[in-house]
DNA sequence: GCATGTAATAATGCATGCATTAATGCCGTG
DNA sequence: CACGGCATTAATGCATGCATTATTACATGC
């Protein structure tokens, strides 16, 4: 039995988890429309459960369930990109902060530590996708060690938005090496308890990041994604 | 016809909506629990639609699907009022910091003035519910300023989470005179156009809030809402 | 008397079919 | 030839019924 739980899933579960495969790896395409039945046929199942799935992920901002017109793969645009990063940079900066205002001790941050190793050791073999699964972990154990179980939910849902733009730029876009040092700066900040300074060196990140991005992507005209 | 829109609503979205009256006005009180068939027979249609609405408001965290217990009204604690706060900290003051940041003149900030004058209007009347009232026109309103669609829903959502506590404390709360001073320097700093500084207001408005209402809910021993 | 296993029960999860309704194409008219 | 209305079509929205499964109560054995 996986660790992700022996449980028999029902259906709709199974749904939500298979549509999700199907947008982020592109099989299911940005701005594409798709009926129910289609759905259903492809996933071996009744509609209903399709359908519960699609109004979940349209909650989830992934898709949009439109009548008559089966669902349509929300496509993410600059402006889209600018507000995801927005919202990244202020939750984001605020578990930082919280995280750093915790009195964490070395042994709590031994993961998100690892994090930075790992993205050293993607950045030294050019291995982008190490990297970019190693950032991944690092922002997703800082909001962790922020304590606030709705900037996680909230925060998850963001990445998922942006996971396909930034697929596409990631080999697009110069090797990140002052994200690198900039990671290690808030790692510092928090273990000497300054949350300014965990907010602040984290805010300029995500900005930095933000401003990265969205030239990348008006350099090589990918208005929608 | 209302200005809401006199197309037919799907069962689906009606049930939604008088879920949410139901919930925010204590009908269904919080960590009830409900059978799909009941709120089914209670609204006049068949299981399906109440499905999909409860999936939706699931979605957001309003209330929890819960296989043969049905659904759960989702009670806030402390630690959740804890958490919306500082999401809400975090968004609405990097909205006043990007207001500020818009260059508007004084008709696009008319209405966000009028809910200053109708706090003020409130306060004078002693006129709790009308204050109240004003006071979240501002607050959606500073955030429909700040011009980005996704922080405008998460802060609606995060809203609604509260909105029961907010209506419970609204009469144990002394009268909020500091806050409407408050309300009157983050117009101020955002007609100045000065953005780091609508931002710091804005924050600690927010903090000073979060402060009030959770020393309230303690001493009233209020642990579960 | 308590614990364990089993059977009855009840609520969800899902499939199916029909009614509703929006979109599309066609026909008739100006 | 273009425009407007009507019929046709097709996809959703919903109700219904059944299968699945967790829970509870009861009986039996220790």
């Amino acid at each position: 039995m996986a660790t992700t739980g022996g449980k028999t899933k029902s259906n709709s579960v199974i749904a939500v988890e298979r549509l999700r495969e199907l947008i982020f790896s592109g099989e299911l395409p940005a701005g594409s429309d798709h009926l129910e039945s289609e759905l259903a046929t492809r996933l071996g199942m009744s509609r209903t459960p399709v359908r519960e799935a699609a109004l979940t992920l349209e909650g989830q901002g992934l898709l949009q369930v439109r009548a008559r017109k089966g669902v349509r793969i929300l496509p993410i645009s600059i402006k889209d990109m600018e507000e995801i990063y927005d919202v990244l940079s202020a939750l984001e900066s605020m578990a930082a902060a919280n995280a750093a205002g915790q009195g964490y001790g070395a042994n709590d941050l031994k993961e998100l530590e690892k994090t930075i190793t790992d993205m050293e050791a993607g950045l030294a073999a050019e291995n982008r996708e190490a990297w970019a699964d190693a950032d991944d972990r690092f922002h997703t154990e800082l909001v962790r060690l922020g304590g606030n179980s709705r900037v996680m939910a909230i925060v998850a849902r963001m990445v998922d938005q942006v996971r396909r733009a930034k697929s596409v730029t990631l080999h697009m876009r110069p090797l990140p090496l002052q994200s690198n040092r900039d990671h290690q700066q808030v790692v510092e900040a928090i273990k000497s308890g300054d949350a300014a300074r965990a907010r602040q060196i984290h805010a300029e990140h995500r900005a930095a990041a933000k401003d990265m991005l969205i030239n990348l992507l008006r350099q090589n005209r990918l208005h929608m994604l």
